[in-house]
DNA sequence: GACCAGGCACATC
DNA sequence: GATGTGCATGGT
């Protein structure tokens, strides 16, 4: 029986037995999460600038005005103002600097693209992927989160629970790299665009609800998730 | 009132 | 290159 107690360790054999079977647990545990069911391409990567260091219950509301207020197409945000759509965008925090990576999105959209998704579609992902992070307010996990969730690129999303969890079950350092904690995920699975969409959005699941920042479930030093989830 | 949330850019050393 | 800081709302 699989167990993390005893197999916490950095080696190779441990992540490659790891990585899958913690996807398998999770997905017994916590069934397909249906992520990011936005309506449209355009909305999905919205959201996915706004969720930036925010809980998705105030993207949603913020969501919910911009669809108001004929904003949440590249057209209806091209036309309005800056400050107007701070306004709109409160719910979700930090809305001055959110407001202005919407619009350098959006200026990006228009200068690379022609304002046309079905364009930005057709760019080969990894000259996309440098593209998108050339804008500025868009980092590598926004990015990603682009990539998988509106393309369909086979891109696996590293994010703060990712790294936590990993960490805490011993695979990687606490202040691992981006790249490196997504080589982690790359090489050790072996299908790609479905699964690394789930994956993604059951480590959130899991983080959300048993893997807090500081600890909680002091018998253990994973938190919980190590004896009820794992 | 403290903690937390699906990051990122920028300043400073 | 590593580390610290500002950005801000809303739920628990």
């Amino acid at each position: 029986m699989f167990n993390i107690k005893h197999l916490k360790s950095f080696s190779k054999s441990y992540s490659q037995k790891t990585v899958p079977l913690v996807y398998e647990r999770l997905l017994q545990k916590f069934g397909p999460q249906h992520w990011w069911p936005g309506e449209t391409r355009f909305e999905v990567i919205v959201g996915a600038i706004l969720t930036q260091n925010t809980n998705w219950g105030n993207v949603q509301k913020a969501i919910v005005q911009l669809k108001k207020n004929r904003v949440l197409t590249p057209l209806g945000m091209k036309a309005v103002s800056e400050r107007r759509l701070s306004t709109l965008i409160k719910p979700s925090g930090y809305f001055n600097v959110k407001a202005k990576r919407l619009k350098n999105f959006i200026q990006f959209l228009f200068k690379d693209y022609d304002g046309d998704m079905n364009k930005m579609a057709k760019q080969p992902w990894t000259v996309l992927r440098l593209e998108l992070l050339n804008v500025n307010g868009i980092g590598p996990e926004t990015a990603d989160s682009i990539l998988l969730y509106v393309f369909d690129k086979p891109v696996f999303v590293v994010d703060a629970y990712t790294k936590r969890i990993f960490s805490r079950l011993g695979l990687v350092k606490k202040d691992v790299e981006y790249p490196v904690l997504q080589e982690l995920f790359t090489r050790n699975l072996t299908s790609a665009v479905a699964m690394f969409n789930e994956y993604h959005a059951l480590l959130v699941r899991l983080g959300k609800e048993h893997c807090r920042p500081r600890p909680r479930c002091f018998r253990c030093p994973l938190d919980q998730i190590c004896c009820k989830i794992l």
